[in-house]
DNA sequence: CAATACATACCAACATGCGGTATTAAAAGG
DNA sequence: CCTTTTAATACCGCATGTTGGTATGTATTG
C-alpha cells in the first residue's frame, strides 16, 4: 500500500481493526496476521513501525475505550455548581447513558474469554478511575459534607468496582432478573455508606443494556 | 525417563511445577518447555499424555488450587451446629488462617501479570464458590432469621467478590495502611447489609498476610 | 498381548526483527 | 523563490526463533 501522509490515519486504522477484533475474538485469539488480514493492504511493518508489540497496539485500544468516559468522568469531578454526593450520582446517571456502552456490550463475549482486556480494563479501574476521578469527589464531599467517610481511597474503589465490574452485563453474563437483584443489592450497599443516590431511572437503564446484551445470543 | 507405575505421581509432578511456575512467572510467560526443563528427564510426551492442552494444565491447577479451599467451605457450610450469619463469620476466619494463603501471597505477583490465571480464579469465585457455598449460607440465615436478604445469590457474590478479590493483598498489590482501610469499608459494606461480623482478630491477621507478600518486593 | 507411560521427531502458527525502498519534509544552495 | 540535497519516516515482506501441539515409536506394566 501507498504511503500516508498522514500516519495517524493509519494509526487509527490499525486500532480501529484491532479493537474490534479484540473484542470479537478476544486478544489472545487475535494473531497480528487476522489484523493485517483486514487492514486492506497494510503489511506486517506498517504495524510494527507504529507500534513495539501486540501488548502496546492493546495498550493504546484500552486507552482509545477509556478516553471518552474519563473526559466525562473530568467534566463531572470539576464541575463547580454540584456537591460531592450529587456529582456521584452524576456520575452513575451519564457513565451508563452512553451509547458506546451499547455497542461494547453488544459485541463483547464475557471476561472469561479475554482475560487480557479485561484485566487491562480491570487495572484501569482501579489506577486510574478510582483515583482520578472518583476519589477527588468523594474528598470533595467529606469536605462539604455532602459524604462520611475515614477512608476515601478505598470507597472509591469498592464502589467504582462493583459498578463497572461486577454490575456490568459483560462482565458476568448475566439475565435481566439477575441484574435487578444486583442493583438492588448495589443500592442497599450505597445507602450503608450513607449514599442514597441509586434512583429509578438508573436501575431501569441498566436493565435495558442487559437487555442488548442478551439479544446477541 | 523410566515408565513410572504410579502414574498419578508423574502428574502431580508436572501440577507442581506448572503451579509454581504460573504463580511466578504468569501462565502466558510460562512455556511448557519451560516446565519440562523442571521435571527432571520427563519430555513434552508425557505431558501431553496426562494433559490434553496448556489450558488443561492451568484448569487442573486451579482446581488444585481451590480445592482444599472448597472442602473448608463446605464442611463450615453443612455444619449443624451454626446459624446463617455465624457461618458466614466462621469462613472469614478460617479461610484467612490456612497457611497455604501465606505461600501463594508470597510468590505471586499482582493479577495485571497473570491475567489468565486471575479470570480463572475469579471465575471460580463467581460461578463456583459463591453459588454453592456463600449462598447456600445465605439462604440458611435468611430462613433463621439470621440474615436478612431478597437477594441472596447476589449477596453472596458481592460479598465473596469484595472479601476474595478486592480484599486479597496478592491482587491489587496494597501497602499494609491501605488495606487497613480496606477492611474498614469493608467492614462497614457488611454491617450496611445487616452483618456486623467482622472483629479484631480478623483485621490482625489480613494485615499479616499483606506483610508477608509485601516482604518479598 | 493389549493398554499404558512415556520419548523423539516434527509441524504450523505465531510474534517479532530487519534490510531495503519509496515518499515526504526540511535544509541548503543558487 | 525555486531547485537540489539530505535526512527522516512510512511501509514492505521475508527471515527467524519460539511456541503449542501432533504423529509415531518404544519400553513397561498387568
Amino acid at each position: 500500500m501507498a504511503r500516508n501522509k498522514y500516519p495517524e490515519e493509519t494509526i487509527e486504522l490499525i486500532l480501529d481493526v484491532a479493537y474490534r477484533l479484540f473484542i470479537e475474538q478476544g486478544y489472545e485469539h487475535t494473531s497480528i496476521q487476522s489484523i493485517i488480514n483486514r487492514l486492506g493492504g497494510l503489511s506486517k511493518g506498517a504495524i510494527y513501525h507504529h507500534f513495539k508489540s501486540k501488548e502496546d497496539i492493546l495498550t493504546a485500544v484500552v486507552d482509545r475505550i477509556t478516553y471518552e468516559s474519563n473526559k466525562l468522568l473530568a467534566k463531572i469531578r470539576d464541575s463547580s455548581d454540584l456537591n460531592g454526593r450529587e456529582k456521584l450520582k452524576m456520575i452513575f446517571k451519564e457513565s451508563i447513558n452512553r451509547p458506546v456502552q451499547d455497542e461494547i456490550f453488544a459485541a463483547a463475549p464475557n471476561f472469561h474469554n479475554n482475560p487480557k482486556l479485561f484485566s487491562s480494563l480491570l487495572n484501569d479501574t482501579i489506577k486510574e478511575v478510582a483515583p482520578n476521578y472518583i476519589q477527588p469527589i468523594i474528598e470533595q464531599g467529606i469536605a462539604d459534607g455532602s459524604i462520611q467517610t475515614d477512608y476515601p481511597q478505598q470507597l472509591a474503589e469498592i464502589i467504582i468496582l462493583v459498578a463497572n465490574v461486577w454490575m456490568n452485563p459483560m462482565t458476568f453474563d448475566d439475565t435481566k432478573e439477575k441484574l435487578y437483584g444486583k442493583i438492588m443489592v448495589f443500592k442497599q450497599m450505597m445507602q450503608g455508606f450513607g449514599l442514597d443516590i441509586i434512583d429509578e431511572e438508573l436501575t431501569d437503564r441498566i436493565q435495558e443494556l442487559a437487555a442488548i446484551y442478551q439479544k446477541k445470543k
